[in-house]
DNA sequence: GTTTTTTTAAAATAAATGTTTTAAAACGTT
DNA sequence: AACGTTTTAAAACATTTATTTTAAAAAAAC
């Protein structure tokens, strides 16, 4: 049935969400994207529809396979050794990564530069990550792991403005030293 | 001699930084600006030569009159008590910002997007704030303020990244509450 | 081997964007 | 009021960018 495709659609999908990740979708042509990923400009459009429609798998392929593994063990032990797991995971995970920020995060401003359906996914995105480290927080409360006291919601977003505003967003790579300072710092936030 | 302008090149300078600062420099079009500014489109390339100029200007307001005056109390007082000032004082106006992060480190990954002018301006502010921290910091230090075995450069870098990545950069401004948070780790940090 | 289907390469189109030109309007100077 | 200079408005131009079309090439199905 036909010609098959001389390229892999996921391979695609993964090279042009590291162009996307590197420059921004605005800064980001579709000529970039087929220099970068070899795919023909019209086959680019017959798999995808358009530019948006591309980004849109590339945040799908961040979620997947960039950020949803780290956000695995968090959903594996919604409790404190999870956090903990999570908070150790990610912040010595953030030394070694290629781009910087979260790819998310980085649009997040951008609402009238992507489209709309990009814009539902982030927000959909950062919902969900926010929810996650909730109820694990509310787990450990109710295990007694952090106090009674704590406000569990204000310390979620509190983590996830850190992870994702901070260590992932680390365009300073080259100072790693701060890394297991803001590890110590929400761990002792959370145990104080 | 001649006809007088009809507009203020400060003001087209401020409002063009707005918008810069707001959508980043590729996500900012020349039409974009003129709209914004109501400078006509001859006016700006006589005055600013090209896009790329406007940017270096909206660069430079942001430095002295955005970044510079928060810096302003860290020259004038290159010690700890210049620290605690500036940290305070940047750490509670954060919250009243109008636009998020800092323009400078908003375009730090965006060297194959700006020109290569803008580049050196950024990199050339970077230096100059992590030289500003340090230099109050190694005077601290000499104080007797923060103790002899501490690496001065490191903190200085550590606290330009807070500043500069976390709070200054707090896309989410609605999270106020981590402010105070990261105010209270750096002072602990500094005096531990 | 012909047909059928789909990909691909390259050119074509259309809109947006950066920049320049042209001529008219505005103002100070004489 | 005429002159000289500069701004301005609008159109013109060139380039980039998103998208579509066309026809040739490639492989499967019959």
């Amino acid at each position: 049935m036909g010609r098959p495709k001389s390229y892999s659609r996921d391979a695609v999908v993964e090279k042009a969400m590291s162009v996307f990740w590197q420059n921004g979708y605005k800064a980001t042509s579709v000529s970039d994207i087929v220099r970068e990923t070899g795919l023909n400009t019209a086959s680019m459009y017959k798999e995808f529809g358009d530019k948006e429609g591309l980004f849109s798998e590339a945040l799908h392929h961040y979620r997947d396979h960039i950020i949803g593994p780290r956000y695995r063990i968090l959903i594996d032990n919604p409790n404190m050794s999870g956090v903990e797991m999570f908070l150790r995971n990610v912040f010595l995970g953030a030394a070694k990564k290629e781009y910087k920020g979260c790819l998310m995060m980085n649009h997040l401003a951008q609402k009238n530069v992507i489209g709309p359906d990009a814009v539902k996914q982030v927000g959909a995105f950062c919902a969900e990550i926010e929810s996650l480290v909730e109820t694990a927080l509310f787990n450990a409360q109710s295990d007694g792991e952090i106090g009674p006291e704590k406000d569990v919601a204000q310390l979620a977003s509190f983590i996830v403005f850190c992870v994702h505003g901070t260590v992932l967003y680390g365009r300073h790579d080259e100072k790693k030293h701060m890394i297991p300072k803001f590890y110590d710092m929400i761990m002792q936030e959370l145990r104080s």
